[in-house]
DNA sequence: GGATGTGAAGTAGTTCACAGCC
DNA sequence: GGCTGTGAACTACTTCACATCC
């Protein structure tokens, strides 16, 4: 009753992926020391209206100051518990590339609540090496049965290792391979492509048309928020 | 009138989307020696309906074959012209850390019609080196007016590394650096997030919801074509 | 027979406009 | 005064169902 808890009645897809967003915009309002937030600020920099922001956040339950905005921290929470970063990820990443590098030295990929726990390869140049704190393993060691996988290797070899992770008993993939895998019923793969941000670029560069905030992931369209120096 | 040319009369923002998805199927499809591909076939591995297939495609023409489906190849020609890649666009990268490094490489990321022009970095033992053919300048060198800026540096980088871009004149920028940042009018920034979709992956997880082709980029759910052997 | 292409219907998401509260 | 939170209106996208054509 006091704390009503709620986690979330049902978001919607496009909610789910501002959330994370708003959430850094948050972040980043906290380092600058800044303790407020409001929707128009929060909107101006993710690309979407005041508007949208308050409804997004309205799901997560009712913790803004009418006439003041939303407390930064409390914000920053609210989207945490909504999108389970309260919970524990073990994280194995198969593929330690430059991209499998990039991710696991990224400040931005794992967020709180996910563990890495392992690291695999097959070059044998790179097994046996520390990266991030973890001896990269061969991939036909023993893999533990994490909670979400990530697949950073070439597109040839996706299908091999995804076929191993799923006799893991791993259920969630996040593959970052070029490459349309199979798994068994029960499986979920999400499909991470870099160029697809790049081409959509380029289409509304034909076109002229701007896309105002309907991006993908998140996108600013001909215009910026008016300080010319963010950080 | 013969060839009507149309080039996309309007796409929506989520056709955009898929249609590189598409375009990747018909890749694989025509690289296994298959010469066409049905919307049945195409949506069961995009993870959307055929309804929605044959909805995206009839955008861009008429061009299927009743009762036998699309030409593969055509159909790549078609999602290409559509997208402009039969157009050039030249692409600077700033950042040459592994995740720069991962994206010049990748057989994924340039597609046709984008040409890497220019590498750029700050730290002294990158700057020199060939990466992917080029050798890397000091972001201090001349920066040409190309198409579109690709930002790979840290976050602490990427303010000063984009307002160097818009001096540059470049006025389209895919921003990877976890780092809202500001920009004049009439300056474009997309941003790529790669934890957004671990966190949409953990959401779901959290709450048992499939998103079954809802997903932000391209997600299969729970299911896979039913072959366990792509490729 | 079989798959495309598309009006019509249905559903989901966004924006408007304003009441409610600080 | 200012900003949140939300019913109501609107817009956009998806799905249904089927006429059309190979």
């Amino acid at each position: 009753m006091a704390t009503p808890r709620l986690r979330s009645a049902r978001l919607s897809e496009p909610t789910i992926a501002r959330l994370p967003v708003y959430q850094r915009i948050a972040q980043g309002r906290v380092s600058r020391g800044e303790t407020t937030i409001d929707s128009r600020q929060i909107g101006e920099l993710a690309g979407v209206t005041a508007t949208t922001v308050r409804r997004d956040l309205a799901g997560l339950g009712r913790f803004g100051t009418r006439g003041a905005g939303y407390d930064a921290t409390v914000l920053i929470e609210r989207i945490g518990e909504a999108l389970g970063h309260d919970r524990r990820y073990d994280v194995v990443v198969v593929g330690i590339g430059n991209l499998g590098r990039a991710l696991v030295n990224s400040t931005n990929f794992l967020i709180r609540g996910a563990r890495l726990v392992a690291l695999y390869d097959v070059d044998p140049a790179v097994v046996g090496q520390t990266v991030s704190g973890h001896v990269v393993k061969h991939v036909d060691d023993e893999i533990p049965s994490a909670t979400v996988a990530v697949v950073c290797t070439p597109p040839e070899a996706a299908q091999g290792v995804v076929d191993r992770l799923v006799a893991a008993n791993i259920h969630a993939i996040l593959n970052f391979a070029p490459q349309v895998v199979s798994v068994p019923l029960g499986t979920a793969v999400h499909y991470v492509d870099f160029s697809i941000e790049l081409q959509i670029l380029m289409y509304h560069l034909n076109n002229g048309t701007g896309p105002l905030g309907g991006g993908v992931l998140h996108s600013l369209e001909v215009a910026g928020p008016h300080r010319s120096r963010g950080s």
